[in-house]
DNA sequence: GCCAACGTTGGC
DNA sequence: GCCAACGTTGGC
């Protein structure tokens, strides 16, 4: 089982978004960055992410829960994009922000601190601990 | 809304 | 294959 982190901003497609989608989950999709894809090719069924919301809200706010494997971007025919199905799995009680995160010295190598343009990021099972902790919300 | 950081593109 | 120009991301 892995650990990842999904970037979305809120105002294009946010956390309730995603909850309307129910259990068959949505696409991730419009990734065109090879790190970010390669990633999603890792990803394996029942593998569990951070919901971040960037640009405005700056916190993980949910649990998103790998619902199909890495398949063709339905939104482009350039071969080269591929993407997973994600969906909601939790809220989380307390949403983490950027700024906790930043503040915690045990969190400065996440990639959310240290990689902060990457839209898709593993997250190590330590520092899955760490955040789900801070929000008060199990996996 | 600004702009720094960074990834990608394309001319040479 | 280098690197300048360009486009995009995302925190502030």
């Amino acid at each position: 089982m892995a650990y990842w982190l999904f970037k979305s901003e809120p105002d294009v497609f946010g956390w309730d978004d995603l909850i309307a989608k129910g259990d068959k989950g949505e696409e991730w999709d419009g990734v065109r960055n090879y790190q970010a894809r390669n990633n999603m090719r890792a990803m394996a069924m029942g593998d569990l992410g951070f919901f971040y919301h960037s640009r405005s809200g700056l916190e993980i706010v949910g649990i998103v829960e790998i619902c199909a494997e890495a398949h063709p971007d339905s939104t482009t025919d350039d071969p080269r994009w591929d993407c997973v199905d994600v969906r909601a799995r939790r809220p989380f009680e307390k949403p983490v922000s950027l700024q906790q995160i930043k503040g915690d010295a045990r969190l400065a190598m996440m990639a959310l601190v240290k990689s902060a343009r990457l839209s898709v990021q593993p997250v190590t099972a330590q520092e899955w601990q760490i955040v789900c902790a801070l929000g008060d919300t199990n996996p």
